[in-house]
DNA sequence: ACTCAAGATTTGAACGATCAAACTTTTGAA
DNA sequence: TTCAAAAGTTTGATCGTTCAAATCTTGAGT
């Protein structure tokens, strides 16, 4: 047999008709329990499998979801999405969901490529991430009736409970929060904040978590909380240059929080740099690099977040992906609760006392199969 | 009209036949001009675009090739996979293919989620990265005549030439040895390796031309190679430590060069750790790590290697997805040449001095809407 | 034994495209 | 003008599946 086999193949094994094994598939439950065994086992030694594409013909959706993947990975934080679509994709395998990948330069060509896989009918929903102020990108998928899903929340104050925009988010300002109060428990009173410079968003909701626990737990004087707000782009060397003339004009800090990894390494470049390496730091997004320096941070539980989106898109029976139009309010979203994850921080100058050198010079003799990094 | 437009409405519209509609899709040369205008138009009237999963039926081929997503990218290198897979997906989206994710968690898993998607006739082809010595993927391919390309060459001696088996990888040799020379036209005279530990497979490529460009040019010493070629896993603070043990004990080492970013990072932090921050070092990969700390890397073009995997796959035409089997030999596999990106440096200790900081504390007031980073 | 409903299985049609072959029109040479 | 070949277009069949309706089987109630 030089093809796959098909359903006929398996009635024709198993003394049935097409429909019957369809059914043992599809709804085994009305089928008589000796003809479903029959079949069932047809099916297992043709190794059959339901032709995907003549499946998706007949039922008129196609069981896939599409993502846009990012031109560039900015920087340190980078991976963020790419652990993301990990989470997204093992969890839709779970549900018998594929995942396809698509690019596209800015938003505009990303609606050109929605609009070109919606026609297709290659695809039955989205997911975007990096939402951001005025996305137009929503705008047309909720004009255009197809369904989708964002990691982030809408920023815009109408869309934010627009019903028809889905949305998970990672609660920022819990985390922060979070992060913040760890350092105080740890004996830091005089924390400052490494953020970006934007009023509305991520960065901010981030910004209120640092603020609402030092107001909690410091009670700061009026303006402290000014003189330890840092506004950066999201640059190794500006947050450095900010921590750093920060923490010289300010030796009374003992803790900084950050909204980023990014940011963080850079605040840890620069504690180090006016000799105060032991300074408590904590970073935002748990990224491997992070993991890799010993950076404290606060972790996004990616399977979480991909859960959420596909619980949304899908329903929680893992059912259908149809629109859900009439459904109650409140199961329009997901925010997810990140945790704090604390390591010790790998010495960024001084050597390390206690450490020993697995380095071995010259390791011919070593026939060990290591991993073939690409 | 609540249904997507398919062809008959096309042709209804353009008063023509379903075959006519098709062959201007797919054959235009054989329709008349007069009649291929009226369907033209009346394509982009309904917005009409093929229904995939029809065509795939028919045709019996899906035009999609998957990819496996690691289950964690290993550290500061990690978002090479990243980038391939938007490099990749940009070129196949070009050539008409769809690129398909899946995850699993070992190769055993890999090969049966492959099984999975083929039986369903979901994908004609796969990609595989990270191949390694005894690779039972491959095998299994190979053997079950399923279409693939690697991206790394197959390290067994056997295999490399399998024409089965199609492979791009980088160069590793080249690149390595491109960097240690440049080390050398700048004036380093003892350059030292820092690698992994195991004899075969990309890390000893990659030590070979290191050890090729100190051979021709600088004609070492018996052992000098020895005493300068580090081995140890691929972890930030094993390169640390091995490297600090190495430059304390050889005072004479102007130059290093590191099989990858993380190493190189590794290597920079044990530089500065002994006031040695100016010592030049070259990483492996181009990381976005790298990048953000100004490190100078050997870049892996991944356009070129996603753009040689579909070549090898579907021909130079962009055609079929067929499968390849009585061809030149040579056209079996591509070598990469990767290139040497420089840097200035970040420096890690001490306030860099002509920098300005950008910092702006307490940005309130300022209402640029900033990346909405997740 | 007879009827009728519920249960189990089969058959014909459809999903939307392409292929292969049949049919119609145009072209060009005798 | 005539006719064969070439060019252009249409029709019927098919890919592998599920839906809807039809048919066959079973079993309980009278």
């Amino acid at each position: 047999m030089d093809r796959l086999p098909t359903i006929e193949d398996v009635a024709r094994a198993a003394q049935v008709s097409r429909q019957t094994v369809s059914n043992v598939l599809n709804t085994p439950a009305i089928v008589k329990p000796a003809t479903r065994k029959r079949v069932e086992v047809a099916i297992r030694k043709l190794a059959y499998r339901p032709h995907a594409s003549a499946r998706r013909l007949r039922m008129r959706k196609s069981s896939t979801i599409a993502i846009r993947l990012d031109p560039m990975t900015n920087g340190i934080s980078g991976a963020l999405l790419d652990r993301f679509l990990h989470a997204l994709t093992e969890q839709a395998d779970a549900r018998g969901i594929r995942v396809l990948l698509f690019t596209a330069a800015d938003p505009a060509a990303e609606i050109e490529q929605i609009r070109k896989l919606r026609a297709g009918a290659d695809v039955d929903a989205f997911v975007l991430t990096a939402t951001f102020h005025g996305d137009p990108r929503t705008e047309w998928l909720v004009e255009n009736d197809v369904p989708f899903v964002t990691f982030g929340r809408p920023w815009g104050a109408n869309d934010m409970n627009n019903p028809r925009h889905l949305w998970v988010d990672v609660d920022g300002f819990a985390g922060m929060r979070e992060a913040t109060v760890h350092l105080i428990d740890q004996g830091s009173s005089r924390i400052g904040f490494v953020g970006w410079p934007s009023l509305s968003g991520t960065g901010d909701d981030r910004r209120r978590g640092w603020q609402a626990a030092v107001e909690e737990r410091l009670a700061p004087g009026d303006g402290d909380l000014a003189a330890l707000n840092l506004s950066v782009e999201d640059r190794l060397e500006d947050a450095r240059d900010a921590v750093m003339a920060l923490l010289e004009s300010d030796d009374r800090i003992d803790g900084l929080v950050c909204a980023s990894d990014t940011l963080a390494l850079g605040a840890m470049i620069a504690a180090a740099s006016v000799g105060r390496s032991e300074l408590p730091i904590i970073g935002f997004d748990n990224s491997p690099v992070g993991q890799a320096i010993g950076l404290s941070s606060v972790d996004q539980t990616l399977d979480e977040v991909a859960g959420g989106a596909l619980e949304l898109l899908l329903g929680e029976t893992g059912g259908d992906l149809v629109h859900r139009d009439a459904d109650a309010g409140d199961t329009r979203h997901r925010l997810i609760t990140p945790h704090l994850v604390i390591r010790q921080p790998l010495r960024l100058l001084a050597p390390d006392a206690g450490s020993t050198p697995t380095a071995t010079k010259n390791a011919v003799g070593n026939h060990k199969d290591g991993k073939e990094s690409q």
